[in-house]
DNA sequence: GATGAATGAGGGTTCATTCAT
DNA sequence: CATGAATGAACCCTCATTCAT
């Protein structure tokens, strides 16, 4: 067999990612092998192990470039617009694109990840998994502090409580609307994404300042 | 051994299921084996298939069951009370406490269910359970219907869309809530379900009739 | 492919552990993978891990086994005669027959055994083997004794560690031997067992009794 | 990478084999891989094969260098005394200290030794230390036949036999003090070494010149 | 000469599933 | 009907070794 050119090592984790990535995408990490990666990235299984120690070093590091990406898009939709509503919604769009590009990741974010502060065997990337999440959450933060500044949140809400629960609520909401989405347009004759807007208009009446008109 | 004596099949498919259910909630569905459900409900492994198909078809009924269960628990929360409000947040701890005792189940709900259950072939006394899911929705559907009618929630609802953001939302809260625990408790000072409280509550403001005081 | 037909458990037990016996004295234990076995045994590799939990068992019940051996031998060497002499040669002779069956044992002997008395999780084959080797460890205790008290072993040895002693020097002697055969029919000019004759007798003299005529 | 000056062969081939010593002695020979190797060596991989044919024949000139350390370590111990059974212990202890040192290489003088030193491609100045046997035996010769001529030595010894089974039964007798020190400790209120001397005593007995007092 | 890159072959182990009895 | 027995296929991972450059 043809040995392989010269070239940066970057290139071949990016090669074996982003075949991983594929796969994680049509099956799901649990039922992707190492071999199956292996073959789709066109190399040899044991030669996946000179470029990532395990597979958890390859799940790991595709989930810090998802994180990466999410952070990207939310900072781009905040940018678009001084309009607390706008902003908002470009917010849940960018959810929503990152949960067609990385759908199991999403479903990571919300289940597996769940932070131990105190472990201290933190693979370098679930390290940086986890700043990246830190920003996010700053962004968000400014995000709905800016909103209350100019009126158009409500001032009684607990910004970090806030901010979860729309993590939670959005990345819920989004999931249903994918994973459901035969039933809704058979039951309610709406687009999937028909029927995210109603559900984000719908939350974003629970911190709109009141009395405001929409 | 002894061959077992001639019971009705409900009854070996319950002992095995029950079985099942146990370990599930300890280990998790992915980690059980049909060896472990075997040796849990005293039968031998080939036994297992002669009542179930496979192992997606024991699933599927334990997420019946469980779906079941629900039902019982949103029937009983809208009994409580006759306030809107009160109902609203009788229905979130039912969820709470499914997904407690159901972890697994309320993930899949979440997820593409993989389970098939057009493939699955029930026993007469399960086919009734069948239709569970759309009598929940049906229970929910007078919930919103009836706040509506009271005046409590807002007119303009679409009841089917809502219910099910209502479904999507939840969840999604629900599981980042027990996800992130530890979390939660340590950057917002928030017990879990002091959290949960404070995500449900913002949540029914958006349905809530406005300029209605709490 | 043919099911087998039903058979005691312990046949295959004993199919599975002769077709290990068999590779691990020809090519070591180290050397011989599950796979080997499974094929030497004409079972799949999967069925060996039903008879036996892994590897490490199958390697503890086989040496359990040629400890068992070890010790009938011993018993036997000893009922052959009541000359002390005669029966340390016998008992010689035993070791060299002994390990010319389980050479593999033979070593693990001297070497893995690490007698572990803290150690909580013994496999029970290594309990069981630690208590035949206590048998055997008596059979020797006595047959010093026994050699002391008719005045054919000198009085002032220390019983234990000199049946100690000779264990590992026996054991050491027979494996040169055997390792070495080739080297010593050209160098010496004696066959193995003679040149092992001449260092057992050897070896006689430093317990013999001074003064008695051999 | 920088390449590395040119140096003489040997020096690389001493750099590769003193990682390799190390790392033997650490971790034992099976489980240290050319990898582990090589990264202590501060080499590439694929550099060792270029000194050395294969794994084997690095562990063969390791092996072969061990056998120069022992024979200086016996000729020391030689000329330390004129009293037979003086030089006679610091023998003893010599081979004690060599264990310690390289305890996988004495395991392997006693099996059967693998390394092929025929197919071994030595380099010139390692050349010489092939016939380092040899010259171990001689040593040992020359200190039983002087033992003989100044009649401390039983004189009907037939010298080689007699080397060679001190070579078993002292190695036999060390390796075994080693793997049990735990028990013997436990069992017989010795340590290690005063088991080792007594063991020693006792194998002097059966060489030693009768009528002698001790 | 030195190495980065790559791999074939194999390691032990697990598991859902099948089938003759 | 119930099961003991058996297995194919897969799993993740390791390692000594090779070869083009």
């Amino acid at each position: 067999m043809a040995r392989r050119k010269k070239e940066p090592q970057s290139v071949h984790r990016k090669n074996i990612s982003s075949a991983a990535e594929q796969l994680f995408f049509k099956k799901g990490i649990e039922n992707t092998s190492m071999n199956d990666i292996a073959k789709e990235a066109g190399y040899s299984k044991a030669t996946l192990y000179v470029y990532f120690k395990n597979k958890e070093e390859l799940v790991g590091v595709l989930v810090l470039e998802s994180m990466q990406k999410l952070y990207d898009y939310i900072k781009l939709a905040l940018e678009k617009s001084n309009d607390t509503k706008e902003r908002y919604r470009e917010i849940c769009y960018a959810l929503v694109k990152y949960q067609e590009e990385y759908p199991f990741y999403f479903k990571m974010v919300l289940e597996k990840l769940k932070v131990n502060f105190e472990s201290t065997h933190f693979l370098p990337e679930e390290k940086e998994t986890f700043l990246i999440g830190e920003r996010i959450n700053d962004l968000l933060f400014h995000f709905v502090k800016d909103g209350i500044t100019c009126g158009e949140i409500r001032s009684d809400m607990e910004i970090l409580p806030t901010i979860f629960s729309f993590w939670g609520m959005l990345s819920g909401l989004i999931q249903l609307a994918t994973n459901k989405e035969e039933y809704i347009e058979q039951r309610m004759e709406k687009s999937k994404m028909e029927f995210l807007s109603y559900g984000f208009d719908m939350l974003y009446n629970s911190i709109k300042m009141q009395g405001e008109k929409e």
